[in-house]
DNA sequence: GTATATGCAAAGAGTTTGCAATTCG
DNA sequence: CGAATTGCAAACTCTTTGCATATAC
């Protein structure tokens, strides 16, 4: 884990720094993309006390370097995930707004965008599904 | 067309202001959800220099009548649509940024979405399908 | 040593809130 | 008249930028 980071980071001549190391840690142990406050957060917890503005431009860099995607998932946050987990959908919590992926057949879909895509002349370049509910702990209250 | 503006006004105990009427014409003329800041000018344009404050409360206000609805595409921001616009999906520019209403097939989609609701125990309220991509006045460049 | 990365303060966008003044019904 | 609506200023959140300092390689 920590030596593909490593790696990534050497590939894209970026430099092993310790905020990176744990950006990319926190970002392989989630189960969905997370927005830059939350990663703030959860940097600071695991003990690196980064200033939020070096975890933005972090983000953006490995972002450049195709380490990581950056998932416009609705609700007006931008949210990070690694590049490495492909094509995949999300599930949004409506009340408490943590995003999880889910994976869906999606070809009947794809297959229908290209027709309309002629259709309005527009250059298809990617898509995204997203579902909204209540996750389990949400439910309760 | 303005008519049905103020019969919505009119039944949901919103009062007839000059600037509701002007939001609602122009998000009927609207071949998509429009983002607030564009709601401010198109509106500002149309002759109602209304504050900014009151054109937001006014799309709440529209928004919690059930007039309008919150389309959360993408990108960080929110944007506006006429709730009469039965369930659709969207195509966005990545470079412009204009959202564009199509119509897809997306009952396969759902039923993968339900059986997916369950086994991860979410309650599924609704689903957003997004294409990307950029349209043909974003080509020419 | 040098280019890259960092922290801090400040600036920007978009959006929301408090409050006094205004307007619709 | 009374409740709903408005404008203005100010606050707030998220994100970005400028610049001097520190660090990785």
């Amino acid at each position: 884990m920590i030596d593909s980071c490593s790696e990534q980071l050497r590939k894209s001549d970026l430099r092993q720094t310790e905020t990176r190391r744990v950006l990319l840690e926190l970002l392989h142990r989630a189960s969905g993309p997370i927005a830059p406050p939350e990663i703030v957060t959860l940097c600071h917890q695991a003990g690196r006390k980064a200033n939020k503005t070096t975890i933005y431009r972090d983000l953006a860099a490995m972002e450049r370097a195709g380490i990581l995607r950056k998932v416009i998932v609705s609700d007006r946050k931008q949210y990070f995930e690694l590049t490495e987990r492909g094509h995949h959908h999300h599930f949004v919590c409506v009340e408490c707004k943590t995003v999880q992926d889910v994976a869906i057949e999606d070809s009947g879909l794809l297959a229908q965008a290209k027709r309309l895509s002629k259709r309005l002349r527009f250059t298809l370049e990617e898509h995204t599904v997203e579902f909204y509910g209540r996750c389990v702990s949400c439910q309760v209250k």
